[in-house]
DNA sequence: TCCTCATATCGATAAAGTTCGATATGACTA
DNA sequence: TAGTCATATCGAACTTTATCGATATGAGGA
């Protein structure tokens, strides 16, 4: 079945034109916030609180090397991501045509 | 590349509860939408809404008969979301690490 | 230790989204 | 033609989200 509110959070990484941005410059390698900072055009708050929803879906890894985070795609919640989309999309077996309109 | 306006649109059927609930119910089989509304505890105006949005996005088609409505998953818009899903989190080559931290 | 830099958090504001009840629309039915 | 039923649209209240500038935190360097 899957828990929905937990699904929810992780596809509110994709609703967002930003957040696809950032997404793109993430699925060409690692990047430091300074260096996404560059590449979209919004604050550097609304860059954290963006990347706080990417680790939140999962989708996405943070590393501290000093004063830096490297963040990256995390392959398997991406791969998760991608299941668990095909698993909510694909038809399934049903019980009896609930349908009682007619 | 992809177009991240209509991406976003797109990822936005799977991020809200109730649209999680309504897909679930679709991948059951077609339903009319006196029947989703008694499986989603929400008004119908509201409903309307969500159906708009999921049209919208192009996970669900809608057949008019008479008086009813019957929504159900368009098979080619959940394949489409789900191989973009999969292209927009897959690793690309770069053309340079463009990190300018160290 | 003090300063600087990278990032996170805070507080405020504006925009977007969810939800509802009321009403409109448009199809069937008597 | 009137009435009823299914669904869509409207308008408003409320909640959530996106965004910013200011400030805090915490690491490295002088």
């Amino acid at each position: 079945m899957g828990d929905h509110t937990q699904n929810a959070l992780v596809y509110k990484a994709f609703c967002d034109e930003n957040r696809l941005l950032i997404i793109n410059q993430l699925s060409l390698g690692e990047r430091c916030a300074c260096d996404l900072l560059e590449k979209v055009s919004i604050s550097q708050s609304t860059l954290s609180h963006h990347m706080g929803i990417l680790l939140e879906s999962g989708i996405v890894s943070a590393r501290k090397v000093g004063k830096w985070t490297y963040y990256s795609l995390n392959p398997l919640g991406c791969l998760s991501a991608v299941d668990e989309l095909r698993k909510i999309v694909s038809p399934k077996e049903s019980t009896a045509s609930s349908c009682v309109c007619e």
